[in-house]
DNA sequence: TTATCAGATTTATCAGACAATATATTGACG
DNA sequence: CGTCAATATATTGTCTGATAAATCTGATAA
């Protein structure tokens, strides 16, 4: 309370890009969802904010406008800004969801997103089986070739997403492509859990490929089973070593 | 283009707890989903939007950063604010896809949705069959049965939608009901068309009753079945009658 | 007890300034 | 004539201070 955090200010003066009230929405947001200010709580006013971040007042409001657009928040004269209930939330919003998975109750989110990839992704997979073209196949098979051959984790992660990606834009639905993109990058700061041992890789990447296979061949069946089978098998490795819920890494 | 189109600014002084900046984020949202400014374009700076509403640029400002949080636009000094590729536009946003249901490209998107609840509902539906609470399963037969006693279409609208949201909460997954909650809110103005005679709610209604039913009795596949039934009787009345893509109506 | 009105508080909006930054232009030099 | 560096310029980013509007609180009066 005593101590303005100040980290955010023009001390630090401009971080590659980073841009003020992104920093603020950012970290306002994040305090929302790890429910530092639980539903209905009135938030400090825009002075307020405005003081304890060393920034101007128009950059608080910018922010807040900004976690408005996302229904974290809401506003009114006299009032002030208060939190809205959680089933407002625009959890379908890469930031929130971002927020979300750092947050304590990152366990229950992780079994909900796995549970929601049963959901999606099978039937993805069967639509992209059904109308990939000539190029979305090679780019499937390329991103799950270099997941194979991949020398550094975060090598086969990235390959991991693309292969992922790849298959949705396949899928050729407008709306499935962002929802998996969001999964992805939401999943992206826990997938360093879900891979460790050597074996763990080696059948990965089998499970991969015999989606790949499915969709090249152009059998929707089989493609979803295959889905299915990869997405039990993170299942299991997860439960058997983020059973415990423990903190997440240092970023990087 | 010569004429100020005024109708945002003070002038019309405080509708109903619409704010300018709100206003102003729909009208520029709206222009970009509908590809008035296709992506890559450079907008118009904030002092032009500022003299066209007729608002003050912080209000600009605000509204730039809600479309901002919603990926439609970015922007940096000395270039401007530019429209975002399409594939980074958070589609997954109750406003953007309102916009994009009001776009000429309605027809697309009408298909993209219905597809897309091809994928949801019956997986929703199932896993509500599996998880209900009692009290959940007496919210959704409520709605069915106010479906069935509703004297006006827009009663009967909003049954549905309650009925439909009913499920989606009892299926226990916290993305899932954001995501229905999406597609019904989108679906919203564009239902007025599916349901015109008589016979098409007889029989909507018989098959938004033997999902209930299935998921009374429990019955995952039952329900998955039924809910398939009742999209393709959607798709049905759907192509029977909007295969001209014509224009909406006007609200209301 | 209830209804009405004044005051206080907070956001909404406006206005004007300076800073930061990336493009475009211009000039110097080989 | 071509290449590179310095400068000019346009635009957003940010700050500050002021006024307007809205609504909650409490006081006052019927």
């Amino acid at each position: 309370m005593a101590t303005k955090s100040r980290s955010i200010g023009r001390e630090t003066p401009r971080i590659g890009g980073t841009f003020v009230h992104f920093s603020v929405a950012n970290e306002i947001g994040q305090r929302i969802v790890r429910g530092d200010y639980p539903p209905g709580t009135i938030l400090p006013n825009e002075a307020e904010w405005s003081e304890m971040f060393g920034v101007g007042r128009s950059v608080v409001r910018e922010a807040i406008k900004m976690l408005m657009a996302k229904n974290l928040l809401a506003s009114r004269p006299k009032i002030g800004s208060w939190v809205e209930p959680r089933e407002r939330w625009n959890l379908l919003d890469r930031e929130v969801l971002t927020w979300y998975a750092a947050s304590p109750e990152r366990h229950t989110f992780l079994k909900t997103v796995q549970e929601f990839r049963y959901i999606i992704e099978p039937e993805a997979a069967a639509l992209a089986s059904q109308r990939r073209s000539e190029s979305q196949m090679e780019a499937i098979s390329k991103a799950c070739h270099e997941m194979g051959t991949a020398r550094t984790l975060s090598e086969r992660t990235a390959a991991d997403t693309r292969f992922h990606l790849a298959i949705l834009r396949a899928a050729g639905n407008e709306l499935l492509l962002p929802l998996g993109a969001l999964i992805d990058s939401a999943l992206e700061g826990l997938f360093v859990f879900v891979t460790r041992e050597v074996n763990d890789i080696r059948h990965a990447q089998d499970l991969h490929e015999d989606i790949e296979k499915s969709i090249r061949l152009q059998r929707p069946d089989a493609a979803r089973k295959a889905v299915r089978r990869l997405l039990a098998n993170t299942d299991a490795v997860i439960a058997r070593q983020g059973g415990g819920g423990r903190p997440a890494p240092g970023p990087g």
